[in-house]
DNA sequence: AACCGTCTTTGCGCAATGGCAAAGAGCAGG
DNA sequence: CCTGCTCTTTGCCATTGCGCAAAGACGGTT
């Protein structure tokens, strides 16, 4: 399985697609690289190859090993798994900016999960042995990285809290509220999610099922809370939402 | 709050009991120290400070700033979260040999959760600024935190997904199982958990009611499964159980 | 414009669980 | 040995949320 493209910054993918050159500059706009060196940005993009991934496809599948960490540029990705009967849960969806795929430094050999784009992205690549030397190299992607996964293992942990003790209503709100902060752009009349998103999706995200969302949301549409469509939705009143996520009852 | 004796490997903590001194020896009965060598391990204990904390005693509360990462070396903790509106859920049982409290090494600044003990235990007790310290001059060491995270966050996420797919039974028997992995104990006709654990602590560590666990695990314990009792649960058949833990139905 | 596949909505009935309440049991301390 | 406390068991009932099934939208494609 090709993983990555192999030809450097510059260069043609498999699939004939151009492969773009990144500038420093676009490492630059994250907040992960926001103070790094000219030098060391340089050094990261010179090992660094690039992989456009049309929607739908995936950058790496669960269970594979882990030859490659990335870095999100653009476009959305959802991070999968299955269980052995089958069943899938989306574990968390990655947005542009976020590092990914680094099980090897957590010293897991293969990927835990299937990391699947939602709609076209594009992102960097660079073999995992290169890790360490990374954090050898630079102290602030170090720290960066420590805490990156800092924050999803609160995350998760935050996740099992509310499945243990909230109701699958205000866990779909809650779902619902940190998808419009991560994701979330003006619209007419709310904040619109920005990458197609089916009830299925928040579904696996809550531990629920399809049929329960599509309720939950319908109620929350006839409330003016939400507004929903094919693949999208767009929260009206955030405030009320939020209260409604925090305390029990509307 | 007094987090830790501060009288080195001698002395007198606050309480009056004499604080043991930690030979090498015991560190290196434990995985993560077993290839160190002598002189690091020294190093380690001369920063070190002990804490016995008798049983139903916090070692440190969930909010509080995070002054000290710790070593289970003796005795049982369970590390709780509490919801904003109340509810108590167990994150974690920590075992001797397990590092825990190292909520700074992920740049968290304050613990997420409480350490309690069920047992009287022994910590020790390093100052949360030597974590980087240690990390440097231990490669191993901070090879193994890597791993020790990692494995954490895998944790969590089985955790999510089994809350999200499976039913409560399936739940329960797979955290018995995992606790009788964790800590259990040859005993007469089974494998005992070797330290008390109430119907509550399983309820809240599946996500499910007291009221619930009671019920399961008495018909268990009608089918010869486990065996109950106040605070203790043995389980006599544990390849049932699995079965039960892994497909659908017994 | 017609067609098709995917996503969504909804009704209905049921099984699984949570809530509540009260009684029973084991253990520790006096 | 008695007392009190905490933990456990159980019955009953109210709800939640899932399974199943079918029909309706929406968008993309030819």
């Amino acid at each position: 399985m090709l993983m990555c493209s192999d030809f450097g910054p510059f260069g043609v993918s498999a699939g004939g697609t151009v492969v773009v050159k990144i500038d420093k500059s676009v490492l630059r706009s994250f907040a992960l690289f926001e103070k790094m060196p000219d030098v060391e940005i340089e050094e990261l993009l010179s090992r660094a190859t690039t992989r456009r991934v049309p929607s739908g496809e995936a950058v790496f599948e669960q269970g594979a090993p882990a030859s490659h960490f990335f870095l999100l540029l653009n476009g959305r990705l959802k991070v999968t798994q299955v269980t052995p009967d089958g069943q899938q849960i989306i574990v968390r969806v990655v947005h542009p900016g976020d590092l990914f795929g680094f099980a090897k430094a957590l010293r897991r050999p293969d990927y835990p999960g299937t990391a699947l784009s939602v709609i076209e992205s594009l992102t960097v690549c660079w073999p995992t042995d290169l890790w360490p030397h990374f954090i050898d190299r630079s102290p602030v992607l170090a720290a960066s990285a420590l805490n990156t996964i800092g924050a999803r293992l609160e995350e998760a942990h935050t996740r099992i809290r509310e499945m243990s003790t909230q109701e699958v209503e205000r866990r779909v709100a809650h779902a619902v509220l940190r998808l419009t902060k991560q994701a979330g752009r003006a619209a007419e009349g709310g904040i619109r999610i920005d990458f197609p998103i089916t009830r299925q999706d928040i579904a696996e995200m809550t531990g629920t099922t399809l049929h329960t969302v599509s309720r939950i949301l319908s109620a929350w549409e006839g409330d003016g809370l939400v507004e929903g469509g094919r693949q999208k939705l767009t929260v009206r009143d955030v405030t009320r939402l939020q209260a409604l996520a925090d305390s029990a009852k509307l």
